[in-house]
DNA sequence: TTGTACGCGTTATCAA
DNA sequence: TTGATAACGCGTACAA
């Protein structure tokens, strides 16, 4: 098409420099300037940033406007190899593509930095190799703290985070023993919610879409166990892997329907999974939700914007990520008695596909 | 729905540790106790991993042992601090909720872990002043290098990104002047892509719907000269401000409609804004392409789900990060005569909308 | 309230 | 090819 060899330069705007004082150039300024300039000792420049509260008010002022017209910042590495701890918050997400875990990051995000903490992501791609050496990695990071979206299912991935004495935030799903703190919601009680909402359409004979390990499996044993409870049929489960894309919604809905779909109404644990088969439904000429309905989980961007809009079963993933943001926030600055536990509301948002 | 004060427990699987050696406990092993182990001096451990082939091979070979058994790692804020020089390469992206630039980051990374670097993501959010804030705290920090999923436009900050003498690349444009490294694509030939598309299913009349500002007003240019030179006539251009999701799309085109559209065909500068179009044509019954055509730019996820296919130009994003990665790698190991710039094709993907 | 002395763990530099 | 020494920049511990 065009010609990678050739491309037309981009006329990018160049935004000059407002009057004042000019990039930050050369070495960065030490702490001992900073204290030459103000004419104290290093360690009560440190102090100005550490503890403030113990130094003297006029020395602090003075020393504030000498960080100010220096720029000056502390080295972040100097920092956390004599102090054994770093400003930097690990949050770990299985899926960098995913829209909820992007929301609860930046929320997290949002929480933590007007304290002065950075946030960083690292993925784990659903892998446990991976996510070993992520956590090996962190050993020599020492991180203040590390969140994870997703709980640790690995005994020796639990153990080494329990070792590395920070705390542990893990989210999406509310586990009996969490390795430290949690902010989360049942998973279970999600494909519960799915299987009395499907009874309460009429509907007896139940499908279930969706992973077959991790969070997945949690909604399906919640569905399995409602729909036992209220006299329901399941008649088909079908299982994926990984997923990445609407694609995998769509071959998942044509399995169903390879197996003689016997089902009335689909649960779909996921909303790239739900948004997929109601796109395979209506490519086929299937009404939803009269010939058959759709339930999902998650609210994905698309879900509500497709016709007819996608009833799903949901939560506030940004405010995950603040409630995680608030709990670390009260641990790093020492608060006793802090509960240790948050619950996030599931919400079932009615959009006509049920 | 639920309730959030008594959510039922989640049954995680427990996945026990193998057997083995048990997870890694207690403080990290330092250089000297390996040096110990291995009856060299600390700086000798130091050599084998920075400069093998200064060691001799049979004390290299005891040593690597030791560092097997014992699992050391060095203390990376130790070794960024004494050499000055961090393996953590930091990506920036403008929204780490696009799809798109996760896919960027995500083979960047792939490229640079096999190394020994690592990738950690830092958000801008559009923002200037974020910008600036963050590219401060990089004086500290001393990464390796820096990515953009964009290129800088303050020279306040190009001047402070020149001055940290770490390679830098910019992507997702092709401006004449890059600060050191470069792998994007034109804009201005995506627009004038978009123009000959339209004026080859012999459109005449075009309305453009796009962000005004960075790179949406990039091609929104190349569109408009193309456009020109072709004869065509731009009867309305709708500008967006920042773009959060599917509903930004509707609401443009629903602008565009309120405006009286006067256009046969629309181009729209965004995928996301696209598809929302898209949706909102349908709605409203507008049959695309023969009411009217939408062509999109960057293919999104959605893009080829819907009904009809949305028709796009695109690029291969996957193949910016595994390019900038190539070019980091090649620059971080000291190979001279570097090319500094790469072209990455922009491609049209026909699907239906035009 | 402020300062002195020292060490965090590593690697650059120079010497052997 | 290997080692001794010092220094990266900061903050803890303790002293004044």
């Amino acid at each position: 098409m065009s010609d990678p060899t050739k491309p037309t330069y981009d006329d990018v705007v160049r935004i000059p420099a407002p009057p004042g004082r000019g990039p930050a150039t050369g070495r960065p300024p030490r702490i001992e300037e900073v204290a030459e300039r103000a004419g104290v000792a290093p360690i009560t420049v440190s102090r100005v940033l550490r503890h403030p509260e113990k130094v003297n008010r006029e020395t602090r002022d003075r020393i504030l406007e000498v960080i100010e017209t220096t720029g000056y910042a502390s080295n972040p590495h100097a920092r956390a190899l004599r102090s054994g701890r770093s400003n930097v918050v690990v949050a770990f997400v299985s899926n960098i593509l995913s829209q909820q875990f992007g929301l609860a990051v930046r929320s997290l995000a949002a929480a933590l930095e007007p304290e002065g903490y950075e946030v960083l992501v690292g993925q784990t791609s659903y892998s446990y190799a991976k996510e070993v050496a992520m956590i090996q990695s962190l050993r020599g990071i020492r991180p203040a703290a590390v969140m994870f979206t997703g709980v640790i299912e690995l005994q020796e991935n639990r153990a080494a985070l329990q070792e590395l004495g920070i705390p542990v935030i893990e989210t999406w799903a509310f586990p009996r023993d969490p390795i430290d703190m949690l902010v989360g919601f049942s998973n279970a009680d999600a494909g519960a919610m799915a299987a009395e909402r499907l009874a309460q359409a009429g509907h007896r004979r139940l499908a279930f879409i969706g992973r077959s390990s991790g969070r997945g499996a949690l909604r399906r044993d919640g569905f399995r166990a409602a729909a036992t409870r209220l006299g329901l049929e399941i008649v088909h489960e079908i299982g994926v892997g990984e997923i990445t894309g609407l694609v995998d919604g769509r071959a998942a809905f044509t399995a169903l329907l390879d197996r003689g779909n016997r089902a009335s109404a689909v649960f779909c644990a996921n909303d790239l999974l739900a948004t997929g088969a109601l796109i395979e439904a209506r490519s086929r000429g299937i009404s939803v939700p009269r010939d058959l309905a759709l339930l999902g989980f998650g609210d994905n961007d698309v879900a509500d914007q497709i016709t007819p809009g996608l009833t799903t079963i949901t939560f506030n993933a940004a405010a995950i990520g603040r409630a995680a943001g608030e709990l670390l926030l009260a641990r790093l600055a020492g608060t006793p008695q802090i509960e240790p536990r948050h619950a996030v509301e599931l919400v079932l948002l009615e959009r006509g596909s049920v």
